[in-house]
DNA sequence: TTACTGTATTACTATAGACAGTACAGAAGG
DNA sequence: CCTTCTGTACTGTCTATAGTAATACAGTAA
């Protein structure tokens, strides 16, 4: 279900809650469905369970998961948090934006070269 | 012609960089145009020489300026410097682009909000 | 009681960024 | 020649931050 690439630039912790995230809004992690428990993830991963840990505290700061301490983390019952990282994403991809703008890339090319790479 | 900011929490060589990227691609710096000088800029700027030969170093690596020991550093005579940058800038477009698909966006939704925040 | 759960705190380690100092060598102009 | 400017190249230090680790604490449930 889970997995991490250590030698990724990406910290493992952010690694975690972007599979989080996807499985979340491709449905393959359903509402209040039980998420592995920190130290048995970690123990799986290989890793320490306070990233783990980390990783669950971002999830639950972003409304994608609660906590019930002593019983285990679940899939939050509403798509809000959801809602949350994909305007983060948005918010990177509207930065990227303007930069090329700035670098005077006219918003045809822009919208073109994304067109271009649709089926990657 | 140059400002930084401190309290940003991009690093003051890169700013710096941005600044550089920009005006050359706004022919604001023309080609062969010369640059201030390290210690002059470092100076107006209020900072470290070792920062802006940083920044100027990073230039001259992406191919936007040369150096000339001695004389000093100029804007490059092509442009395929800046077409460094731009395919840099264009590579982060394309990874936020692709992290909103894995979160289930379509291209639709992504191509309709770029469209709306044209005018910003 | 036991074994599980999440939480909190602290600390170690590595890295990045900025600064400081120094030294070197080429270029330009007196 | 000499001075002053230029970029370059080190070496070291300081600080903040990120990432991870170690440990202890507290709630839950069988």
């Amino acid at each position: 279900m889970f997995s991490i690439n250590l030698k990724d630039t990406k910290p493992i912790f952010e690694q975690i809650i972007d599979q989080i995230s996807q499985y979340i809004a491709l449905d393959v992690l359903k509402e209040n469905e039980k998420l592995p428990p920190i130290r048995g993830l970690a123990r799986t991963l290989g890793i320490n369970p306070n990233t783990v840990a980390k990783a669950y505290d971002e999830c639950e700061r972003l409304k994608l998961i609660y906590s019930l301490p002593g019983k285990g983390s679940y899939v939050s019952e509403n798509k809000s948090g959801l809602i949350n990282v994909k305007d983060e994403a948005y918010e990177l991809l509207f930065e990227a934006y303007h930069n090329l703008k700035k670098l005077g890339e006219d918003d045809e090319s822009i919208l073109l070269s994304l067109k271009e790479i649709q089926n990657d």
